[in-house]
DNA sequence: TCTGGGGTCCTAGGACCC
DNA sequence: TCTGGGGTCCTAGGACCC
């Protein structure tokens, strides 16, 4: 059997571990820039706010509502988060962690009796231990249990815990559930569905096999055959590599000069090659990328990538920004007021798969040595202890006006409650 | 005024190989 | 009417997820 743990109003959530005064009312946090709505209270989903809804839309309804907002704080929920998956890991054999606020679970070699008041204990306990509140579904497959998670939250007299075991109770939940609501149905696909008169989760699980291979290819057969029983996506329970690394953001304004875009651009390789070295990987590609705003109706616009391949596989920060910056030549236009910048490091290996190059006159030992320093420092004393002077020292800033306080990772606020 | 950020997998088609 | 057969690799684009 599969579980889904899954947590509640997540980002909502964390603010609220730390500020219990929030219980009850509307709250919302916002994306970077405070530009949309990313993460709902009830309260808040009640009053009609939507997932994704750009906050400007809102104000009125936010304003009348008392609804309260906080810019995101992702140092905080990434903390909390590893806490939660922590807890889940004592529980069961094996989880994987499948985003930061859900996580599959593997049952596997307990009985209906065990698995049942284990998972009651599971809702239980995270809540008790963490502050955080999780739904739990459970059944035969990955895309059920994701079905019994939904339910567990639909129905409050379920506990936010719904073991689907029975065949004729999983057929009777199918029979009501929406298309467009199941695990691997986007958007493209319920609407060819619903043309197509499959508006339940069971009318898809009624249809021919033949038929979902040809409309919807392999992944759709998949959804196909584990709505009906048959498990076929299987469990992750390590964690695997990052194929590609990409770090991007939009600007609080337009921005016009080659520098100050060169300084974002520098910033966001830094921060992929970090994560890059992470992992114990390096990489022989970047690809850089530039926007104009595409909502604005006047004015030219502009988007434009280009992949830099680079001589052979690094993980060193300078290297990288060297070549992003020669990308960022290639693609700047001058004139332009750009919204958006972002680097994809990709053609990624293990550092212990590669050979090193016999003819490279760059000594990446010692730049391999700088890099340990500064990850070492950068870990300790926070990040941006130390950084690249292509970065600047006065680093593009995104609107963050409503940030709660980094209550977990800040090392000012450790030192704050030392004084 | 204000519109997020980071990923994965699959498929079709073209270039190229012997 | 006939046009070899069997591959691989790469890329772009489309679908999906949170």
């Amino acid at each position: 059997m599969y579980g889904l743990a899954d947590c509640n109003n997540f980002f909502v959530s964390c603010e609220r571990v730390f500020n219990p005064s929030l219980t009850g009312k509307p709250v919302v946090v916002l994306s970077n820039n405070d530009g949309c709505v990313i993460s709902r209270s009830d309260e808040a989903k009640a009053l009609g706010i939507k997932m994704g809804e750009p906050v400007f839309k809102i104000k009125d309804l936010a304003e009348k509502n008392g609804v309260i907002s906080y810019s995101a704080n992702f140092p905080l929920y990434g903390d909390l988060s590893a806490r939660v998956m922590d807890r889940l890991k004592s529980f069961v054999p094996s989880i994987e962690v499948y985003s930061i606020d859900e996580a599959f679970l593997n049952f596997d070699g307990m009985s209906y009796e065990a698995i049942k008041s284990t998972g009651e204990e599971i809702v239980r306990k995270i809540k008790r231990e963490t502050g955080i509140p999780i739904s739990l579904g459970i059944s035969h497959t990955k895309t059920l249990a994701k079905v019994a998670a939904k339910l567990s939250k639909k129905y409050p007299r379920l506990n936010s815990f719904c073991l689907m075991d029975r065949d004729e109770d999983i057929k009777k939940v199918l029979l009501k559930f929406p298309i467009e609501d199941v695990w691997g149905v986007g958007r493209a696909y319920s609407k060819m569905l619903k043309l197509n008169r499959i508006n339940t989760a069971s009318d898809f699980t009624a249809i021919s096999q033949g038929w979902v291979k040809s409309k919807m290819g392999i992944v759709g057969l998949k959804s196909w055959k584990e709505l009906n029983g048959e498990s076929c996506i299987e469990l992750e329970d390590r964690i695997s590599d990052k194929k590609q690394i990409c770090t991007s953001r939009s600007f609080s304004e337009d921005i016009y000069e080659f520098e100050e875009i060169c300084k974002a651009v520098a910033t966001f390789t830094a921060s992929s090659a970090e994560k890059l070295r992470r992992q114990k990987g390096v990489c022989r590609e970047i690809i850089v990328f530039i926007l104009t705003n595409r909502f604005k109706e006047q004015g030219n616009h502009h988007y434009e990538s280009t992949l830099i391949p680079i001589e052979s596989y690094t993980d060193s920060t300078f290297e990288l920004i060297e070549r992003a910056c020669y990308g960022l030549k290639k693609i700047y236009k001058q004139g332009y007021g750009y919204k958006k910048a972002g680097v994809i490091i990709t053609a990624i290996s293990r550092k212990s798969d590669i050979t090193p190059p016999l003819f490279y006159e760059r000594d990446r030992s010692k730049e391999s040595s700088v890099m340990t320093v500064m990850d070492e420092m950068n870990t300790r004393y926070g990040r941006h202890t130390v950084f690249t002077a292509t970065e600047g020292v006065e680093r593009i800033r995104a609107n963050q006006n409503f940030l709660s306080k980094r209550f977990t990772t800040s090392w000012d606020d450790i030192i704050e409650v030392k004084v």
